[in-house]
DNA sequence: TCCACTCCCACTTTTGAACAGC
DNA sequence: AGCTGTTCAAAAGTGGGAGTGG
């Protein structure tokens, strides 16, 4: 079920040698709350809002771990990978595909603000990202994940055993994305259903329910048919999807019938319904079909266990990704095509980096000092040619979009999300230009100064592509 | 004309300060 | 003084309609 690879092909990062702990999180596992209002969302294409100022994600991501060293810490985020390149757009009630994918805006990584903290700490609750939000400003200086409207994403989730932020520069993690939390990124709801199922399950969309006679009670009644059978719980939310005319569904995804038909052989695994999903999970479903083991939990078969970061592996793929030509079903394979696995993993770097420590920092979100003591691994700063350091903002003061360390959190809490660096090729103000990261680093940062030519462009792609807010 | 996008509105929940009681 | 619970206003989060601009 869970697949744990040691794929690093650099070199030997410390936190793999320091000893066996590092091996232990192979058994780690995580699980997605809620995954049935996902998959109700998936079924009839999930939509997420983005907006300039930063919008929430609903369903929002919280996750369940295991298997975490209780005493080691680490470190969650959250990234966005493009699905495909391509963009689409919405006509007559289906998804269409409108040409290929805009350049990458600049990457982002969210990280969870109560990293690091003890494995103890993550297991012990499910884990939320309700603030991680979404945004289609470039220029965006809050941190948030810059994501591209009409454009498919899904999330993926890293766990990075990592002592602090700063003292870690390789680190063993594992990456995890659930099929289901993929999703359309829009300026405004294009399917209706989607439309109904948000204002339905949000609690911030109350007043947009019909049962309540609020005022506003009648502007959300584009669809009424179903909303009679409107309820909460996910069991009533799949027979509500049930009920209503499954011909809208398929027919909203008519150029995907052919993958459709492959979905039934999706099978149960850990007591979560295997649901037929929408088009869009039909390509991932070929993928994990194809490429992930049998019998794998559809909810953690992209668990991978990795290196912090290597971008020689990891341009190829980036290049291949978008290199592809702009037809669905080739879009399908090719993105994959790179391993032969899933979709994940050939998206994923084998390596990543996590940056150096700075001494001078505080350490905020930190859960306090180790119950179980210093002895775990921690990892010995160590230079590697193309290691992408980062550095941190002054409190309250801007930084270049992908080259800082921003705090959402105010001042005191210097970090809570990742932010990648600029991409060299984005069209958009201010694509800092390929050594501009380089120059950043060494000049502000706390860590040494490193020389990569092709950081920048490297870090386009999501995964430990660091700048930290 | 179309469509993606932005702004603003009325609504809701969440948050946190202020206060009271023990 | 310190803790807990309650109240309430402000902040933040919603989708929709209208307007804008390419």
């Amino acid at each position: 079920p869970t697949h744990s690879r040691p794929n690093f092909s650099g070199p030997p990062p410390s936190s793999m040698a320091a000893g066996p702990d590092a091996y232990l999180q192979g058994n780690m596992r995580m699980t997605l709350e809620d995954p049935e209002l996902w998959k109700n969302f998936h079924e009839i294409g999930t939509e997420m809002i983005i907006t300039k100022p930063g919008r929430r994600m609903f369903p929002h991501c919280k996750i369940n771990l295991s298997g975490l060293i209780p005493c080691a810490k680490y470190i969650l985020l959250v990234d966005m990978v493009p699905v495909d390149g391509f963009r689409y757009k919405w006509n007559k009630e289906k998804w269409e595909v409108a040409g290929k994918a805009e350049p990458q805006p600049p990457c982002r990584t969210y990280l969870h603000p109560d990293s690091p903290a003890p494995g103890s700490h993550w297991m012990k609750q499910s884990v939320s990202f309700l603030k991680l939000k979404l945004t289609n400003n470039t220029l965006d200086q809050h941190g948030h994940i810059i994501l591209h409207s009409m454009h498919r994403y899904h999330p993926r989730f890293h766990i990075v055993q990592a002592d602090d932020l700063f003292s870690v520069r390789w680190s063993v993690f594992q990456t995890f994305t659930f099929p289901e939390t993929s999703f359309t990124a829009v300026t405004a709801y294009q399917n209706t259903k989607i439309t109904k199922l948000k204002i339905d399950h949000n609690p911030f969309a109350k007043g947009f329910r019909d049962e309540g006679t609020t005022k506003k009670g009648g502007r959300s009644n584009k669809s009424p048919a179903c909303l009679e059978k409107r309820a909460k719980t996910s069991d009533v939310l799949i027979r509500d999807s049930e009920d209503s005319p499954t011909d809208f569904c398929r027919s909203s995804y008519e150029g995907y019938d052919g993958e459709e038909g492959d979905m039934p052989k999706r099978k149960e695994v850990d007591g979560v319904k295997e649901e037929r999903y929408s088009p869009w999970a039909a390509d991932r479903e070929h993928s994990v079909r194809t490429e992930s083991p049998a019998g794998a939990d559809p909810r953690d078969i992209y668990n991978t266990e990795q290196l912090v970061p290597a971008p020689a592996s990891y341009q190829p793929y980036r290049f291949h990704e978008y290199g592809k030509s702009p037809s669905p079903s080739s879009s399908v394979g090719s993105s994959n095509s790179g391993s032969g696995r899933s979709s994940f993993e050939s998206r994923v770097p084998d390596v990543a980096t996590v940056p150096d420590h700075d001494p001078s920092k505080p350490r905020t979100h930190e859960v306090g000092p180790s119950p179980c003591g210093p002895h775990h691994p921690v990892p010995a700063p160590q230079d590697y040619p193309g290691v992408l350091n980062m550095t941190m903002a002054q409190a309250g003061k801007p930084a270049v979009i992908g080259h800082h360390i921003y705090s959402p959190y105010g001042a005191e809490q210097p970090l809570g999300q990742w932010s990648g660096a600029g991409p060299a090729q984005y069209p958009h103000p201010p694509p800092p230009p390929p050594h501009h990261l380089t120059t950043d680093y060494s000049t502000q940062a706390v860590h040494h100064g490193y020389h990569h030519g092709n950081v920048a462009e490297w870090s386009q792609y999501p995964l430990f592509s660091y700048s930290c807010w």
